[in-house]
DNA sequence: GTGGTCTAGACCACA
DNA sequence: GTGGTCTAGACCACA
């Protein structure tokens, strides 16, 4: 499971966390039962402080996403995944039609803010290979 | 001018405002000497306090698209409408960056996004008539 | 680092903790890297209220003087002191010629004025122990 | 009798025309009994509002420098010459005073500072023929 | 009426 | 603990 954190994009660190986990659940690359990585070593591959990390921890417990086991760590709860995909949708979906809001009430045209999309689309997915950096950035 | 303010886009008001000024001037709905409108005003029609929309002029001063006439109040600069045009660009667009990053990396196709994307801009752009937000959709 | 605030000599207090800060930069007294004092400390220190501190911050970021890092504080930039140097320059001699010109003006002498320059200046580095104003002169 | 107003040097307006008005008394340019010029005149001559010209002028009634003679307009005392000769000192002083505080605070030599000094002095005073900008240069 | 500055105090994310 | 943002409200100079 790989992180990528952005401190500037608008949406808190701790948030940026929460929402990695949960999409990590719905692509099923963490699977119900499984633990999530321990928030020291997330702080240290992240270089973030582990109360920022336990803080995104304690937001998917109080969500029904993870569950404390004593004295082991955090797992991905039974029925967890259904949850994951459909809050991916709406997070998603939520953050572009925000940005896409804002493109339209800038004065460009639905045209050229499509170009733009497809543009990042673009650099975004071709990606042949493996990123090299693991902390994050996708990169072209 | 319209403004439209989402206090919880992950934008800072101030920030907000400062973007639709210069939208404003790259549109050519505020021009070259024109005046904005008051602090005072803005503060009442966005029901916002006043130091966060004087907050907001300091930063478009500073940044050389506004000048204060002593006593009258905020006047757009002779070539500030170039600057916006390129401000616009990068503002639009890195917001764009950052929201479909994480559509990427959330594990969705690029098809799935573009298809999100698509029926959020007809949705925004679809406006025969009433506005479908209520907060205030720039019109002109 | 001391600072020396004067509220009523006409420029702002805010303004005189940007000046004074590139002025502690340009000597070398803070250097690259090293962290300013705090907000809070500084609010203390001077009886200043934190939002004024905040705003001479905010512009000494905006400048590129200073660079906030996260939780921690702002730290002084890299490459500023050369910037803090010109700026110091500049900050003092405008200063000092608009005084000067007030004085030209006033019908005073260019000897008139020499001499109460050299006055002030006497006064003002005549300090081996005591300083001579009780409000605050920067030791160091 | 001429005036030179800076928007920008942090004296206020009102108070930079009291201040000229002071000098001139204390040159002996404006004499007991003699009239100032009338507020419109100043107004327009100086392109500034008429409100500010008044309060200047009602400062220095309060001041006891000038008094107001019914349907004429405003005439310099008697006695306020000796007045405006100490006060043009005083005010000539102490905005010397605060700059070179400043210069000394910023880490400048004495030197350095009365080299500064001697230039602005020099370029002040060295006007053989015609004052290069119209708006200002005290003529005597 | 206009903006500019300052204070007081709150809440937030982050370390 | 750190800075960043926002609100509320005051006073000032200027038009």
């Amino acid at each position: 499971m790989f992180f990528s954190i952005d401190p500037h994009n608008g949406v808190a660190i701790y948030e940026q966390i929460v929402r990695q986990i949960k999409f990590g659940i719905a692509e099923g690359i963490l699977k119900s039962g499984q633990m999530v990585p321990s928030v020291r070593m997330l702080s240290q591959q992240l270089t973030i402080n582990p109360n920022t990390i336990n803080r995104a921890f304690q937001t998917l417990q109080q969500e029904g996403v993870l569950a404390s086991v004593r004295g082991q760590g955090l797992v991905v709860l039974e029925d967890a995944r259904p949850r994951c995909i459909a809050d991916r949708k709406t997070i998603v979906s939520d953050r572009l039609q925000s940005a896409l809001t804002e493109a339209i009430h800038s004065g460009l045209s639905a045209e050229q803010i499509e170009s733009l999309v497809k543009n990042h689309l673009k650099a975004l997915t071709k990606r042949n290979g493996v990123p090299t950096v693991a902390s994050a950035v996708p990169q072209e």
